[in-house]
DNA sequence: TTCATTTTACGAAATCATTCGTATATACTT
DNA sequence: AAGTATATACGAATGATTTCGTAAAATGAA
């Protein structure tokens, strides 16, 4: 099998991404004008990182129409899996019940969500019965 | 009340606060035995890094004795709450549930964690039903 | 066509994180 | 004391990320 080394976006790069996954594939604008609500960005720095992640073969343009059309190479949920993986044991030392006793007691999750969660503890337990 | 900012420690930092939280106040000579298991890396840079981290106030260094000692200034549980926001919004746009899933979802979480989790759970719950 | 707007291309500056060489000081050994 | 080992201080190279200025190409409007 084709050993791929496991690609690390950037912080900027996440946020590129997060633009592209929510909106489907776009244009230079788009995302530009996405990240600008959150924060001062100049359009070029947009595009230039948007080139470099083309590069990286994190994006793929399609250059037919003058506005390029970027899509994402990268699965969202295969990345975030190996960014938590990555985060968990840098800032957990692995440990995946402090992470997630964190993360719910600090956030509010909706009572459904919860639901949610619970019928997945119900199912790991099962397995460990 | 003083506005400071919440420190974000680099990734190499982050490994030396662990040491630290583990291990409790520590020469830059255990520091760095501990860090040369996992890594290759040499006694200065790890030094080096030590007294970046002092200047930034992460650390604090009692050096009456010749080899200083260092500890640490941030809070283990703060600290990796404020990264742990951080995270979820960087790679999960917020999701709490979607984050804790694919945490649990993904890996060995002995039966008596998945049991603290879902008392944490049920005591959640019991606020919103 | 001419002018203004939008887009991509290119290169380089600015910033930040990481690494380490070298010098100097301090302590230990014989 | 002389030599060895260990520590800190300092500065600078390296490398990666982020930022943006400027120019050229493509498009749209007057």
């Amino acid at each position: 099998m084709t050993l791929e080394k496991t690609p690390k976006p950037t912080e900027s790069e996440l946020e590129i991404l997060q633009v592209l996954w929510q909106h489907g594939a776009s244009t230079v604008r788009l995302v530009h004008e996405e990240l600008s609500n959150g924060k001062e960005v100049g359009y070029t720095t947009t595009l230039k990182l948007m080139q470099i992640m083309a590069e990286k073969g994190m994006l793929e343009a399609d250059k037919t129409s003058r506005s390029h059309i970027y899509r994402p190479l990268l699965e969202e949920e295969k990345t975030q899996q190996q960014l938590l993986d990555r985060f968990m044991d840098a800032a957990f030392r692995g440990s995946a019940s402090k992470l997630v006793m964190q993360a719910l007691g600090n956030s509010n999750t909706s009572k459904e969500e919860l639901n949610e969660i619970r019928n997945l503890l119900d199912k790991l337990e099962g397995g460990k019965k």
